[in-house]
Parts: C-alpha cells; structure tokens; sequence
DNA sequence: TTGAAAGCGCTACCAG
DNA sequence: CTGGTAGCGCTTTCAA
C-alpha cells in the first residue's frame, strides 16, 4: 500500500507538502494541490490512520462498552453514539459480551489501549470506586444508565424512581384500585427504582402493593409470562400490572389472554422501555418510552465536549432523563 | 500516559526488554519479567494499540460495514462478527448510516484507513465491479449476503430463490390452493428471488399465482398493513400469504385479524428472517430461518483466514446457506 | 539473556 | 509557499 513518501516522491514534492494537502493545511500552491492529489489517486493512496493517530495523540476513535448487540435496547445505544461519531467524523470501536466485572473492566482497558478519544460506557458490574478511578484516568469516558455523585457531570442518567411514579400515576388515574407489579430478579437499581417508585406513589394515596402480587423474573418475554402465571396462581385479583420492561410486558399480555383476560379490558399492562417490539405487540403497548438513543447522543457529546481544548465548565449540564408515558392499547380505564 | 520508555526507565531495563516481556516474547529472565510487570502495573501502562498496529502493520481489528445498528437483522450480523473478534482478541471497527453508493464505499474507505485487517461488508448499491476491484485491493474483505461469482469464495450468502420454493413447498404441503404475496418495493435481488422462487415453485405443481395478489410494499410493520389492505381490496381469496419479512408479516397478521380473518384458521401467513419479533407476536410468526449470526462469523473467519500467512487455498469452502422453515403457529393446514 | 538502533507512516516545527 | 527533520510508541533485527 503506498505512502506518504511514495506520493511525495512520484509528485516531485516533499512529505511535507503532500501532508499540507492531505490536511488542508494553510498555504499550499493551487499547483501543489492538484498535482499531489492527482498523484494520490494514481497511486491509490490511503493515509493510514494509526500513523496518524501516533503522532497527533488523537484517534477520532469513540469507543462504546455494552452487554450485547442483539438487545435492541443497547443496539439504539450503540447507535446514537454511531450517530454523533458520524457527525463529528469518527469513528466507532464497539466492545460487547459482558457478564462480569472483569469482562467489563476489559472492554474499558481494550478500548484504552486503542486510545479511544472518548467512550461510552454502560456498566453495571463495576464498582463506583472503580469507575471513579477510571473517570479520572479517561477524561473522555462518559457513564450512561448509571449515577454516581461523584462524577455526576460524567452521567447521563434515567430516573427510574421517577419512572415507577409516572407509572402508578396514568394507573391510578385510570381508576384502578388493584395493582401487580413483575420486576427483574437481577437485584440492579433499575429494576428496583422502578419498583419502589411505583409503590411509593400508590402508597402516597393510601394503596398498598400486596407482596403476593409481585414477582421477579428474567427480564425476556418468557420471564414476563412465567411470573404472570405465577400471579394468577396467588388467587389474588388486580386490574393493572406493571412490569419491568416491555419483552415481559408482552410475555404478560400472552399469559393472560390465554387465561381468559383480555387486555386492557380486564386488565390494563404497562412496560416500560419503549423498544420497537412494543409498537409491534398486539394490542399496542403502553409503555414508558426510556430515549436511550438521545441519551446516547447526549453522553458522546459530553465526552467529545470533555477532551476537547476548550473544557467549557458546564457543570450544569442536564444528565438526567425522565421517562415519558407512551399510552398506546394495553392500558385503559378499569371496567365497572 | 506511561510509554514504554518510562517502563524501561523505572525498571531500568532496555525498551526491547520491556517489548519482550509485553510479547510474552522468547528469552527474558524471570527476574526481568517480574521487575517489569510490576513497573508497569506501578505506572498504569497501557501500550498503544496505534503504535503496534504501526510497525507490525496489522491492526487486530475487524471492520464491519452495514446499514444501520437498529434493525434487529443487522444487530444480529454486527453480533456475529463481535464474537469472532472477541476469540480472537481483536477489535470491532463498525461503519453504518449506509444509504447511497458512495455512503458504502465511504464506510469502506474509513476502514482501509484504519487499516482493518479483516472486514465483513454489506453492501447492497455498490456495483460488482467495484466490488471486485476493492475485494483485490483489500485481502481480508469478504461479502456478506451477497454473491458475485468471479469473487465467490469471498462471499457468504443465503439462497433467497429456494428460500421462496422452501415457502411454496410448505404452504403447499399444508394444502393451500390460493396464494397472496407481500414483497418489498425495493428491487435489489432478495425480495425479487424470494418471489421467484415461490413463484417458481407453484408452478412446477401447476399453480399460478395471481398478479393481482402480489403486493409490493415498505419492507415495515406499516408496510406490510397497507399491502395487506391492499390484497384485501382486490377482492380476490386466498388462503396463504407469504410475506417479504417478519416485521411485514406481523403488520399483515395485524391487518388481516382487524378485518375480521383469524391467523392461521382463515389465512396462513409465512414470514422470512426469524427475527427476535418473531417469537413475540401472537399467533407466533412461522417463518423462515436466515441464520445471520452464524454466517457473519463465517464470513469473518473466512478473512481472518484470507489475511493470515497460510492462505490455505479452501475453495471448496461452503458459502451458501439454505434458509430453514420454523413451523410456529401462524401457519396451519387449509380449513375446509 | 540483553541492549542499541533502525524504522513503521505521519505531523509539525523551523528554516528558507 | 516549500523542504528538511525530529519524533509519536512500539517491534525487531543484530550484536554483544
């Protein structure tokens, strides 16, 4: 593969000059330009961007750290952040397949290694501590679904308490008396938040959850019709169920139309997340709709913005995100 | 950033030393292993990937180029390649936001830069010619869901015209007489094959398939409605449909139960892809299998094995993948 | 087993 | 406006 050398020599210029007309650089003959340019199309020349990236200390390199792919829960993550790297002339170096804290840790120290200019990274296994220190030694690393006092202006987070809130709120105010709720059996704060948020709110206006009527389950559709089946068998009544995310939600709706309930009708079923297959669920999900996308957009900006010369103070920055209720066919006012 | 100078500095060993130990490489005491470890966990070293990928003039990275991130089908692709790079400790470089001919060799472009190893691209608009031309310039590059003959062994494709018979056979088998089909409005070869496949295969048994019940449409939920509204109003009856891809096939199933047909009593709808969505619709999506994940990591163990020094000459590698039908439940027997 | 030194391809600084 | 040149951080001979 030809370089830089190879075209300053066919051209009958110095490396210096064809480097000037590679960057743009300020004061370049027009004849200069042409020749070189032509030269590098002769040639098929391709600047190679790790000698670049060595000599400048910069790799137009955004980094993203996440679980997996196929969730398309992280794949629009994963895309908001293609989506700034594209704007600003980036480009993406992915790292997924995490389960532990040290494959997470990995990912982050591959990404390092690559001197990633900036990276987000969704986290859920690492410590605070640990990530702290990692913040300090990155100065583009930016946390996204995860809030840490410490480096808040380095999170670009969702408020999931304020979640569960907004979700008893459109229940109670379609009349419902009777609640279920199906979390996630994966003790992270989401899940939990969400929870707490709901029965916060319903106990705000004097209901109380029944324990028997919440279950925790794998977040995929099989978990959510597992702890429907596991609801119903309480015995207990409700009119409404909320439910951790929208693959469960729609595992819910299927168990309980196939016990006779039809939803929303009988019972109304609210998710949460608002990925594609919610608009694909028969009948429609009514969600929370979790802009991950935006957020994404948003936490490669700030990394870009923090490696950048000019490290506006801009403490004040909005990093957190509240859901917005989506009310679309799952939920309605309780019959009777 | 700690360099290997200041390792080599602390340690008070030469840089190759420290070069040697980094490498695992032959013939370092184990003292100087020891001592050089532990300087270099001291200063937090991390080498630079950029500066390896520099003199030894191989990036350990593999590059994908696919339209977008979102669509679960691509998801899936990316995933596939993910994992081939992760056990052989390389790095995924990813390109999308591919629309136009230039967009995709842009993408192309952008790797070759970075001098990807090994690239895994999904190209629909580039022509062949182009194609073959970069497949000669780039020696890792293999196509994904494509097939050009003179560059065959560097393709990994699906057989979309006996995917379309596998459908007509089955649809068949379940003694279907009256077809419908839904393809997509863009004319590149998949919907075309499929349909000609199926169309193909109707015949052999002396069945024609009505011109006036083939829709073309938006390859979308929405696309699939209107298609299906549209078959509708021609006023003509058929008892199966076969359907572009799963997300056209469930917004067909939600058309269909709206106007009154029960899915698959009434009408047998048969999707293509087998994507996530389609376990999660209600009847679920029988469909067919197009095993994505598993050939992408075909094809980038095919470039890993392309780049590496014993180029074995496997010609007779198996490139082709059929389509596998997956009987669910939108699919039934004729009534009647 | 170790060190010195020559680059890998490029940018950027300094002269001219 | 142009050329010479010193590295960026690392690997890899070649000698010792």
């Amino acid at each position: 593969m030809a370089t830089i050398k190879d075209v300053a020599r066919v051209a009958g210029v110095s490396v210096a000059s064809v480097s000037r007309v590679l960057n743009n650089g300020p004061k370049v003959s027009k004849a200069t330009i042409e020749k070189v340019t032509k030269v590098m199309a002769d040639l098929n020349y391709s600047p190679n961007a790790n000698a670049r990236a060595l000599v400048t200390q910069k790799s137009t390199t955004l980094g993203v750290v996440i679980p997996d792919l196929v969730d398309p829960f992280f794949a629009s993550l994963a895309q908001g952040v293609e989506i700034v790297a594209r704007q600003k002339d980036m480009q993406l170096l992915l790292s997924t397949g995490l389960v532990t804290a040290e494959t997470e840790m990995q990912a982050i120290n591959l990404l390092i290694e690559r001197r990633c200019d900036v990276m987000v990274v969704h986290s859920k296994k690492l410590s605070d501590q640990v990530l702290i220190e990692l913040a300090n030694k990155v100065p583009g690393l930016v946390l996204i679904d995860r809030y840490i006092e410490e480096i808040a202006q380095r999170c670009v987070w969702l408020d999931n308490l304020e979640g569960g809130k907004i979700a008893a709120r459109h229940l109670l105010a379609l009349e419902h008396k009777s609640f279920a709720c199906i979390s996630s059996k994966y003790q992270i704060d989401d899940p939990l938040l969400r929870l707490k948020g709901f029965q916060d709110e319903l106990k705000s206006t004097g209901v109380m959850l029944d324990a028997q009527l919440i279950e925790f389950g794998e977040p995929t559709l099989q978990g959510g019709e597992i702890a429907t089946q596991k609801l119903l068998a309480s015995g207990k009544r409700f009119s409404a169920v909320f439910v951790y995310n929208d693959a469960m939600a729609i595992g819910a709706i299927s168990t309980l139309e196939d016990n006779g309930f039809k939803v929303p009708s009988d019972i109304s079923v609210l998710g949460f997340d608002d990925v594609l297959l919610s608009r694909y669920s028969r009948p429609k999900l009514s969600t929370l709709n979790y802009p991950v996308e935006e957020m994404a957009m948003h936490a490669a900006n700030i990394g870009i913005e923090l490696v950048s010369k000019q490290a506006t103070k801009n403490n004040d920055k909005h990093c957190k995100y509240i859901p917005r209720l989506v009310k679309r066919e799952s939920t309605s006012f309780k019959a009777g």
